[in-house]
DNA sequence: AATAGCTGTGTTATATTATAACATACTATT
DNA sequence: AATAGTATGTTATAATATAACACAGCTATT
């Protein structure tokens, strides 16, 4: 099993999150011969800045902010789809938001625990449950190319009771 | 492992399947005392047509043609989230779509295997998917309510070599 | 270094999905 | 029939996403 949960959940150094995303986004972007512009990794920073997502509409303001003048839209959109793309971003259907991907090398399950309370999501990555899966979309006879698990729950900062005694 | 698959998949009567959805609606509603009304059951109905998911835009249009008197947007939006609170049609989030639910009185793990050429959309509810889905947050201190889970791919109708040979 | 072709971005407009706010009508109970 | 609660109609607008075309900038060849 691999997590960020850990991490997402408890006070950390998180300029060390920003920066190993940034690397690893620039190694993996080196090795499938792609340009990771000044756009594309201002949104993944920008996407980077907490392990909350932010929309495409909030991504074009901040993004504003930083470049000092308007951006439209589709920039942002294209930086988005470029970055999921490759794996090193996932948009959060339930949510119409992004966020950054904490393992983009491996193999993954794509399970998002998404809080309702704070709005943080932490990524698990199960082989088990891709098993799981895989088994029982072949009882049904269905051939699964990718897929989106998302839980809606409360984090253990959010979840009363588990810090106040 | 409970699942509308093998129904979805083949030719069957669906006229069938329309009736007892409507008839699982009827008896659901009487229980929780609360109103079927003919919008209501007209939306069902409507999502009811096939087991591919129909956007609220979509529903509008189809709603109209049968009052023949145009519908605004609240009005299916009301309809269609009066239906999902009770359990009785499902959003895909990654479709911008609902789609009917094939077994709403029992617990469910809300697995969608959705079809990637054909739009077709079946479910399946196993619990062994939710317990470890369950063990893993509990692992991460995360409580979760409630899950969406999508598997993208092909359906056994539209892999290719499946009926052809 | 010029050029051609490709990739990326800017810009404008618009499509698509969803909700807010308030008015009116329906329904069940007294 | 009056009332309170529930449901719908209506208008406007918010929020999310994409199409289409123009232009710029990089890169690999000559």
């Amino acid at each position: 099993m691999l997590t960020n949960a850990r991490l997402v959940y408890q006070p950390h150094d998180h300029v060390r999150c920003i920066n190993a995303a940034l690397d690893r986004a620039h190694e993996i972007c080196e090795n499938a011969n792609v340009r990771l512009t000044a756009t594309r990794e201002a949104i993944l920073k920008l996407l980077w800045q907490s392990h909350q997502p932010l929309g495409a509409y909030q991504l074009q303001q901040q993004l504003g902010k930083i470049t000092d003048k308007p951006v439209a839209p589709p920039t942002i959109y294209r930086a988005v789809e470029f970055l999921t793309d490759l794996g090193l971003v996932h948009r959060i259907p339930s949510l119409n938001a992004f966020v950054g991907c904490p393992f983009p090398n491996s193999e993954h399950s794509n399970i998002f625990l998404i809080c309702e309370s704070c709005k943080t999501v932490a990524e698990i990555a199960d082989n088990r449950v891709n098993t799981l899966l895989e088994m029982l979309s072949d009882k049904a006879n269905f051939k699964p190319k990718s897929q989106t698990i998302e839980l809606f729950g409360l984090c253990p900062n959010c979840e009363p009771g588990e810090n106040d005694e």
